[in-house]
DNA sequence: TCTGGGGTCCTAGGACCC
DNA sequence: TCTGGGGTCCTAGGACCC
């Protein structure tokens, strides 16, 4: 008996950021809605109607303010509590919907259907979507395949045209070869801007060329995961559905300043939120670091000098203590700035994580004690500043107001499903 | 003048993803 | 005036060892 064909399903919500948004004010339906990145820098989510204006994704907000203004584009800064649990709530509803599934991102989710006979993978797919837009409000699109790579395909097609009712299937093969011939390269899963000119250069231009381009060339050029990328076109599964995460393997923190800083003082203040913000998250996750980096750069989009600088440090033990990181991190940027540059950018990356409660605790550890009070010092800190708001807290910074490097996020939307709800309205 | 070969570990850089 | 942030994986090349 020949083994059954696996099928994956891809979920993914249609402009989420946007359609979060529209959650929660649902005058916006049918009207034109951005989200901008951090620092509002850049649009990271358009609605149909936004897109349908020739805004394409990464644009930078300044060139688009005018096309905006006359639209009366609604724009917003982007909102990741909210984000969050919306995404929390999708997911949620997904598991209930099929026996194991992958949460790959924050808007998408591969769901394992193979093996479920009861109904055809389509129409219970056509359930999905009808199930999490009644209860969570959110409009998604399904792509069906038997590997991942392909699941992707067939979830931009079931974007593309309205009478596909957000599905589309391609686990069938007779017709495969067809559609592949119409995606092109740089649509593909895994073919990125530099990929696919290389691939059109060799005269590679659809999903159809790369699925019959011979494997030597694809290792050569692509790598091995290029090849696997190739093989899935092809409908050999490589990449597996993985319902439990892979543990984390770095924590970082880093932000664009709202305007440039040359002062060390400015910087170091400002390094040390990152830092703080950074051990929140390690702490949350119940990590320790075992090394610390940190890096610094002038904008590269303006002329004037350049300088672009990072180092790392390995940590005496794994910490997830704050003044340890803070003086570390300080350490290295002493030795990284440079006087008379105009500085855009700083972050720290904690990496070598390993979970806090397997760590090796000596009976006689002459540090043991110590350690300990510094866990509780850690402990109550991230209590005050869970239960107060970030930030009430915070080690060697002055709590005066908002400082010229704090990011930009002036049109910020209510955090109206979590707590703490103090953040200026959408303007 | 001649100047191996193979293994391991580490890092920087380049590619990709959302 | 104004161009995000946080991740992952792979490879090449250097250092080091026997």
């Amino acid at each position: 008996m020949c083994k059954q064909m696996p099928v994956i399903a891809l979920v993914d919500c249609n402009n989420f950021y946007v359609s979060c948004e529209r959650v929660f004010h649902p005058d916006l339906e049918g009207k034109p809605v951005a989200v901008l990145s951090n620092n509002d820098g850049c649009v990271v989510a358009r609605s149909a109607e936004v897109k349908a204006l020739g805004v394409k994704m990464g644009t930078p907000a300044f060139q688009c303010a005018e096309l905006f203004a006359r639209h009366k584009v609604r724009v917003f800064s982007s909102n990741y509590t909210l984000y969050g649990d919306m995404s929390h709530r999708v997911m949620e509803v997904l598991r209930e919907s099929a026996p194991r599934i992958e949460v790959y991102s924050i808007d998408e989710a591969f769901l394992d259907l193979s093996g479920l006979r009861a109904e055809p993978a389509l129409s219970r797919s056509a359930g999905i979507r009808k199930t999490v837009g009644k209860w969570t409000g959110i409009p998604v699109s399904i792509g069906l395949g038997p590997t991942k790579t392909l699941a992707k395909i067939a979830n931009r097609l079931a974007k593309k045209r309205p009478e596909w009712n957000g599905l589309f299937d391609l686990t069938g093969t007779d017709r495969r070869k067809a559609i592949l011939k119409t995606v092109p390269v740089k649509e593909i899963w895994g073919i990125g801007p530099r990929y696919a000119r290389l691939l059109q250069d060799r005269g590679l231009q659809s999903a159809l060329d790369l699925s019959n381009c011979a494997d030597w060339w694809i290792r050569k050029h692509l790598t091995i995961t290029g090849l696997y990328t190739v093989f899935e076109l092809r409908g050999q599964p490589c990449l597996d559905l993985e319902p439990v995460p892979a543990p984390q393997k770095s924590v970082a923190c880093s932000r664009s300043f709202g305007s440039p800083i040359s002062e060390l003082p400015a910087i170091r203040q400002a390094l040390c939120l990152y830092v703080q913000q950074a051990a929140v998250k390690l702490r949350g996750q119940g990590l320790l670091a075992g090394h610390i980096q940190v890096f610094l750069k002038t904008n590269s989009f303006k002329p004037g000098p350049r300088h672009e600088a990072h180092q790392g440090r390995p940590l005496p033990r794994p910490t997830a203590f704050t003044p340890t990181l803070l003086s570390k991190a300080r350490e290295i940027l002493e030795v990284l700035y440079r006087p008379g540059h105009a500085y855009q950018k700083a972050g720290v990356i904690l990496s070598e994580l390993k979970p806090a409660s397997t760590r090796q605790l000596s009976l006689f550890d002459p540090d043991q004690e110590q350690q300990s009070r510094e866990n509780k010092l850690m402990q109550a800190l991230d209590r005050l500043n869970s239960k107060y708001g970030q930030d009430t807290v915070r080690i060697g910074l002055t709590g005066d107001s908002r400082k010229s490097w704090e990011m930009r996020r002036d049109r910020l939307s209510r955090r109206f499903t979590t707590a703490w709800d103090e953040l200026p309205q959408a303007g």
